[in-house]
RNA sequence: GCGGCAGUAGUUUAAUGGAAGAAUACAGGAUUGUGGCUCCUGUGAUGCGGGUUCGAUUCCCGUCUACCGCC
């Protein structure tokens, strides 16, 4: 299922393959939460490149709820996208007041929002919700703590984490050999395990040892880029990453930005997920090659230059820097949908050079000669 | 020409005899496992001239401008 084609010091390339579908690693997920990444659409986002995704399980369960996504056939079907579905387990709504009333040892008290029943998330409870959902990935259900916690806050959201991906983990197996649930189509569904541990390099030690010892088809590094200088973000890293099987696909969950992806391409990651481009996208944040412009700003107002000269996306072959000034201005709806597309074909377009590059040895030089454009500008 | 009414950021406006607030626009910044076409910061105003008053954007007079009505 997860295979490495090549190796440029740290940074590799290879395959996840989960039923039937594929994804070269490395490689970057949009956030199609509910079912859709905002301003743009699923066919959009595989034409653009993007052969995985991420939604999530606990809000899929709300809305539009789990039978009406087992009467459609499933998330793919039911979303119209045949790439690889990654869930997400919920533990990251703990940070929405709309979601959370509390947590306790035996799993995260949300409360329904649209319903406003009280729901209590266990981690066996996600695992169903996520294998009902018919996703290609589940992640497990963790405990996230926010950055600046305590470090004794930290130490307990470890032990929680770690608790939980025991029994995400059980439950799961379970499953899949036909325990537990009714649950058979979708058995062959990998499940990630998650390392938490906030800034601290001996508690990331611990948690990383901790969860491998487990035994999961994946790894995501959890509770970073959350506001953490990047210092932070990859001695955090790579203090878990060591303990992690190199046969194994690491997952760096939130980054986000190219610089964060090359750094952690370069420490050996093969997983990204954000919603950083196509949220900044709708604010007007665009990347380039030579690093993210504002098209909010009046330097464009009489730009009729493409976003990027570079780029071949829809949105840069037929219109101007000058047109998405003015509709970003306004707040066009329609600006929203074409600076999306930019940056998601673009962020697709920069994995693939990685990707690329590594296959030719040239990795270090490709980002370092990325870094250097960017201290340049335009 | 006479009468009425009103003049406050670029624009739309709030308030007050005692530090003139906001919205929008403009200018910066942020954005990272998405309740969000978002959030933060900054620049920017009492038409003009006089009077009363310790102090006037506020009250009074004149003037200019806009609008309404009348001849």
């Amino acid at each position: 299922m997860f295979e490495i084609k090549s190796k440029q010091g740290k940074a590799r390339t290879g395959k996840l393959r989960v039923n039937n579908r594929e994804v070269e690693t490395p490689f970057f997920m949009p956030v199609a939460t509910k079912g859709a990444a905002k301003f743009i659409d699923n066919l959009k986002l595989k034409e653009a490149g993007s052969n995985a995704i991420i939604c999530n399980g606990f809000i899929l369960s709300i809305k539009p709820g789990l039978k009406v996504l087992e009467k459609t056939g499933g998330i793919h079907s039911f979303i119209n996208y045949n790439g690889i579905i990654f869930t997400d387990s919920g533990g990251f709504q703990m940070y929405s007041d709309k979601f959370l009333e509390k947590t306790t040892k035996e799993g995260i008290h949300f409360k329904d929002p649209f319903h406003g029943e009280k729901l209590l998330i266990t981690p066996e409870k996600d695992m169903e919700i996520q294998q009902t959902v018919g996703s290609d990935v589940a992640m497990c259900l963790d405990d996230m703590p926010l950055y600046g916690s305590s470090k004794e806050r930290i130490q307990e959201s470890i032990l929680k984490t770690i608790d939980w991906a025991k029994r995400c983990k059980e439950y799961h197996d379970g499953i899949k050999k036909g325990k537990n649930t009714k649950a058979k189509e979708n058995n062959k569904q990998l499940l990630f395990g998650i390392i938490q541990g906030g800034i601290y390099p001996d508690l990331r030690e611990f948690c990383a040892r901790a969860i491998v010892s487990l035994n999961f088809d994946g790894y995501a590094f959890g509770g970073l880029a959350i506001g953490e200088p990047a210092e932070e973000t990859f001695s955090a890293v790579s203090a878990a990453i060591k303990f992690v099987p190199e046969d194994k696909p690491r997952y760096l969950m939130g980054v986000g930005t190219p610089e964060l992806i090359l750094e952690a391409v370069s420490m050996g990651v093969d997983c990204f997920d954000s919603r950083y481009p196509t949220m900044t996208a709708r604010n007007g944040t665009l990347f380039t090659n030579k690093g993210q412009i504002n098209i909010d700003k009046k330097d464009f107002e009489f730009d009729v230059s493409p976003i990027d000269k570079e780029c071949d996306c829809f949105t840069c072959k037929n219109f101007t820097r000058s047109y998405i000034h003015h509709l970003t201005r306004l707040k066009e709806p329609t600006g929203h949908i074409l600076k999306t597309i930019h940056n998601v074909f673009w962020i697709q377009n920069f994995m693939k050079s990685i990707r690329e590059s590594i296959k030719e040895g040239k990795f270090e030089e490709f980002k370092k000669e990325f870094l250097e454009n960017l201290k340049k500008k335009t």
